[in-house]
RNA sequence: GUCCUCGUAGCUCAGUCGGAUAGAGCGACGGAUUCCUAAUCCGUAGGCCGCAGGUUCGAAUCCUGCCGAGGACGCCA
């Protein structure tokens, strides 16, 4: 829709030449803008404003030539000018009639665009490190990247999603000696657990499930013999001897069958627990294929080709200090070892070389360090800096009865995401997760999250859009049908305020996508749908839909089936469910809201469903890194 | 110390590219149900947009400094 009205105003301008020469590299469409405010119409451009300086004219002069020069056009209905030089455009009801016909026809693909060519986006979020089960924190970036990755596809671009898995390096090996240590306590050998170690039960769980076939039992003095103190200070040196002495006592094989066992166990389980999150990935892309395809050294051999690397106290180095990095990077170490960075450099090469245009990295905030250098070495292999694109998300925190929940794995009973989505519901995780602002930090109130009152605007879209089922469902059992052609040829009777104020909502819908979509920033399609159900909840307790008039009741029909379809499509994007039932009904009539409330909570919980969702995100807790670690 | 993110109503937060009178929800207070779900709706009160400068027709928005909160700064991963 807002579209048309830049479109009217591009075409006054080709026949005002020197306007259109000043506004040559303005975009219309950004000129165009919906109003606050119903007395300013429907759309305003504030580009006589804008062209103003470049052309030393007065902006009410030049409104006024541009007024001049639109058009007729059966969308608009007046044009007027307004304040300092706002060219406010009223437009006619035929113009959003058609765009409930466009809702209609479109279906679920109303809001959507064509598929584009390019750029071809890869979406890595998520990526937690496969060492334990996911927690609250990482909740916040698989819904956020699931939702963008919704959004991007949703305008049109193609999206690949995927998950880097870190499995390798020191922290697998510290993983496998873990099992392998509970493995050993399981089958009576007492040998200290060190301070380093993964100490969660799930190590227990995993240690009884892996096939230990081939690997003898030892002693507890064969273990321990030798070794450093398990102790705060030297925690590192125990862990390592202790993965050092797995491999002497099984071979590098023996310890690499408990190590891979150990991983895939914790990698299926987050695949899982994703999964059920409605948070899927076209691609889990390993850390060890890396090295096994030696991309590690594809990349090395790129930056030295363009001589960007040199030695130093024997270690390779990347000069990213001429990047804009702080401190130049080591990614050979003296000892021969590739540093992490240098992973993270061949990872981001390969995305590029994979024939990805445009690479976004969602990550928790305490990565910010990180970015600049791997955009170095991006800039550094002759890519734009401008390719990789990184979201940060900032951390989570729960409450519960308006107290801080303690999270972390000693302290918390409240830790993994599978609690959190056990106690809550999908829906309202996802809801939550992304209902603010990526750049804040996030403050999940269990107990609002959990209540099925208007204080949760799951809830209350949810509720919006079952109400609408229900209307349907009350037209049957009076044995009436909605003639839904009737009902398109009749829209004409839809003049009340609140079917005008519903319809101008339902037609903001494809904008609200391609905001958030362009922004990355899912909390306005969120707060978008919070309003259009304020709306229609308002048109209900208005005006009766299913009245006596046919042409009213099939015309007043046919604005709720578009509200519907909108409702749907827009929760379908954010991972939600749009329920077609709430059983809350009769009991609410019955036994009052607290009644609603018990059996609501039960409909709730057995809902694992999230229409059309995709993947989803990365990571934000304090305490731990959850990638890169 | 350097860098990053943030600071808007009592609370939790929106605020697009610099636009017209600063926006929601919760909480508080007052109303609405013979009628398609009261899981709803309507109304009232509530603001030094952290502070101080600057840029301009116009600043919550952009720039600089300061104050405050959180985070990142390893030949770790």
């Amino acid at each position: 829709m807002k579209r048309i009205v830049a479109k009217l105003v591009q075409d006054a301008l080709t026949t005002l030449p020197e306007l259109a020469e000043a506004a040559a590299d303005l975009s219309i469409q950004n000129t165009v803008e919906r109003t606050r405010d119903a007395s300013h119409g429907d759309f305003a451009s504030n580009i006589a404003m804008r062209l103003a300086k470049p052309t030393r004219r007065n902006p009410r002069e030049i409104a006024t030539s541009i007024v001049e020069a639109l058009g007729d056009s059966p969308t608009v209905d007046k044009v007027e000018i307004a304040g300092p030089g706002f060219i406010n455009f009223h437009l006619s009801p035929t113009a959003f009639h058609a765009e409930l016909e466009s809702i209609l026809e479109q279906g679920e693909q109303y809001g959507r665009q064509a598929p584009k060519d390019g750029p071809k986006i890869n979406l890595e979020f998520v990526s937690a490190n496969p060492t334990g089960p996911l927690h609250v924190g990482h909740g916040r970036g698989a819904s956020y990247g699931a939702t963008v990755g919704n959004l991007l596809e949703a305008v049109g671009y193609p999206v690949h999603r995927e998950y880097y898995v870190n499995d390798a390096g020191r922290q697998m090996d510290i993983l496998g000696a873990s099992v392998w240590l509970r493995w050993l306590e399981a089958s009576g050998v007492e040998v200290p657990f060190p301070k380093g170690g993964y100490r969660g039960d799930y190590i227990r769980d995993i240690a009884s499930e892996i096939d230990t076939s081939g690997i003898e039992a030892v002693t507890a003095e064969v273990v321990t013999n030798g070794l450093p103190d398990n102790t705060d200070d030297n925690k590192d040196e125990f862990v390592d001897a202790l993965v050092a002495r797995c491999k002497e006592l099984h071979g590098e094989e023996g310890f690499d069958r408990i190590r891979q066992q150990a991983l895939e166990s914790i990698r299926d389980e987050i695949r899982e627990d994703l999964e059920e999150f409605g948070v899927h990935f076209d691609e889990w892309f390993s850390e060890q294929s890396l090295t096994k395809t030696n991309r590690v050294d594809d990349a090395l051999a790129v930056l030295e080709e363009r001589g960007v690397l040199y030695e130093k106290g024997g270690a390779t180095w990347f000069p990213s200090t001429q990047f804009g990095d702080d401190k130049d990077r080591v990614v050979v170490r003296d000892n021969g070892v590739k540093t992490y960075f240098a992973s993270d450099i061949a990872y981001h090469f390969d995305k590029r070389e994979r024939g990805f245009d445009h690479l976004i990295d969602v990550l928790g905030a305490d990565h910010h360090g990180y970015v600049t250098r791997v955009r170095a070495g991006l800039e550094a292999m002759g890519y734009e800096a401008g390719d990789l694109e990184v979201q940060f998300v900032q951390f989570v925190t729960l409450y519960r009865s308006g107290k801080r929940v303690q999270m972390g794995t000693r302290s918390g009973q409240f830790d993994t995401l599978r609690q959190l989505r056990e106690e809550v519901g999908n829906d309202a995780a996802r809801f939550y997760y992304v209902m603010r602002s990526i750049d804040q930090h996030l403050d999940f109130d269990l107990d609002v999250a959990k209540s099925q009152s208007s204080d949760n605007p799951v809830y209350y879209i949810q509720y919006a859009h079952a109400r609408i089922a229900s209307v349907f469902r009350q037209l049957s059992e009076k044995s009436l049908s909605w003639d839904e052609d009737n009902g398109r040829d009749r829209l004409a009777l839809l003049v009340e305020d609140q079917e005008k104020s519903l319809m101008t909502s339902l037609s903001r819908y494809p904008e609200i996508l391609e905001l958030s979509a362009n922004n990355r920033a899912p909390q306005h399609l969120v707060h978008y749908l919070r309003d259009l159900a304020n709306d229609f909840h308002t048109y209900y307790n208005a005006h009766a839909f299913i009245v006596d008039d046919a042409a009213l009741r099939d015309a007043r029909l046919y604005l709720i089936s578009a509200t519907r379809v909108v409702i749907a499509n827009g929760l379908g994007i954010l991972g939600v469910s749009a329920p077609e039932v709430s059983t809350g009904s009769l009991d609410a009539v019955r036994f009052g809201n607290r009644a609603v409330r018990g059996v609501c909570r039960l409909y709730q919980r057995s809902r694992t469903g999230c229409r059309g969702v995709r993947p989803g995100a990365a990571t934000s807790q304090p305490a731990e890194r959850t990638r890169r670690q």
